[in-house]
DNA sequence: CCTCCACAGGAAGCGCAGGAGT
DNA sequence: ACTCCTGCGCTTCCTGTGGAGG
């Protein structure tokens, strides 16, 4: 007892005699915006230049930013509306910009909603129609005659799961608005979405375009520097350190904010050790917690049956039949009073396990013996043990 | 060469939940 | 409050198939 004791008081000890080794931990935070963009000048003019006739009391063109997930997207139309926004208040000019994330807001009723309310409209979070929705934003736009700039983020989403009823609407709707305008900015990193939209609504959004290409291993050097430079006391991070940030993302697809997030995990592995400084050990430590949460995750928001399936394919150990998981899996259920699902979904499911690379599972002929899937765990069996214990119903399995 | 095992995986349809229109 | 519509998880029924053993 006093042992534990000890060793506890040892760790705050440490934590009040070490001054910590980041400065400002905030800046490493996925949703920072920094003051300053590198290697993203040409696409702010551009984007600057598209935006600037609002200035002029004027409607601007329409805009579709595109590239790969961490290639600045965000940031930049951030950062130019920001500034927008600020020199159009200094002229008493009525601009205003509106961002929502269609994949954080989850229906098109949520992503109008936020709109709404940043516009500093009171809206009921239900009750309404989508179209009443709408109708009750575009007359107080009209009302006070806004010039409303509309971002619109991770577009693929909202037109994967809804169609392109609500970008068809907005489009169109500065026909409608007797006073103020609509502008949209959507931001995507599927090309191929834009197959899927109606051909005016595409010609209309995409009056303008804008890519965004991957970010170098040189670039992603000098982001993570100037972040470091912000982040963290002088000295406590290593160059070869940054190096290693940058060249584990780059070989990715340039990613700055799985860079940006590895030099912020491994800052806080380094912390939580009590180290003086931040190595390239570190961060190969960070790499594998972040995969290890990230498997953690995916384990245990699977539902129930898969996680059945799952631990069937962890009790028989290597099956080299389909048959053999299901009827272990059928004995499982039994043990924790649930109905087995049927032959052909259980086969579904061991297919999804596999795309989720859980599991492994290869169909392989065994001539007389039939055809079937070979099926192998590719998650060490204790991780799964370990969340699985804590799940309500799987859980009595492993106790 | 044919057969036949033990499934894979496609097609259709069912019941349910949740969301939209009225 | 009510229908209508849609998507989803699931079942049922089905056809397809690589190759060891006859």
């Amino acid at each position: 007892m006093s042992d534990e004791l000890d060793v506890v008081d040892d760790i705050f000890e440490r934590a009040v005699r070490s001054k910590g080794l980041f400065k400002d931990r905030n800046v490493l935070r996925p949703d920072y915006v920094p003051s300053r963009l590198l290697f993203r000048d040409e696409q702010i003019i551009t984007m600057a230049q598209i935006m600037s006739p609002l200035l002029k009391g004027s409607r601007p063109s329409n805009l579709l930013l595109y590239g790969k997930t961490g290639t600045g997207k965000t940031a930049v139309a951030k950062f130019v509306l920001k500034r927008l926004e600020e020199k159009a208040s200094s002229r008493g000019m009525r601009v205003k910009f509106v961002y929502s994330n269609t994949k954080m807001a989850r229906t098109v009723y949520r992503v109008l909603w936020e709109a709404g309310r940043s516009l500093g409209l009171q809206l009921p979070f239900t009750g309404l129609s989508i179209g009443e929705l709408f109708d009750r934003i575009l007359s107080f736009i009209s009302r006070s005659s806004l010039s409303v700039v509309l971002v619109l983020d991770e577009l693929d989403f909202l037109v994967k799961n809804f169609g392109d009823d609500l970008l068809y609407e907005l489009t169109r709707c500065n026909e409608r608005l007797k006073g103020g305008s609509v502008t949209l900015i959507g931001i995507s990193n599927d090309l191929k979405f834009k197959e899927m939209l109606d051909p005016r609504v595409l010609s209309s959004l995409s009056e303008e375009e804008l890519v965004f290409p991957p970010y170098t291993v040189e670039e992603l050097k000098a982001i993570l520097l100037d972040r470091v430079k912000l982040a963290y006391r002088e000295g406590v991070v290593e160059e070869a350190t940054v190096n290693l940030c940058a060249a584990l993302a780059g070989s990715e697809h340039g990613d700055a904010r799985r860079a940006v997030d590895l030099l912020r995990v491994s800052g806080e592995l380094a912390e939580r050790e009590g180290a003086e400084k931040v190595t390239e050990r570190h961060v190969r430590l960070a790499i594998q917690k972040i995969e290890h949460d990230r498997m953690i995750d995916a384990l245990s928001s699977l539902p129930t049956h898969e996680k059945l399936v799952l631990a069937s394919v962890l009790k028989v150990g290597q099956a080299d039949s389909t048959g053999e998981v299901y009827s272990e899996y059928v004995d499982l259920c039994r043990r924790v009073g649930m109905e087995p699902l049927t032959r052909r979904r259980v086969s579904g499911l061991i297919s999804e396990l596999d795309m989720l690379g859980l599991v492994s599972a290869n169909v392989r002929s065994k001539g007389r013996y039939g055809r079937t899937k070979k099926i192998a765990l590719t998650v060490s069996g204790d991780l799964i043990r370990s969340v699985f214990r804590e799940d309500p119903i799987v859980g009595v399995l492993f106790r």
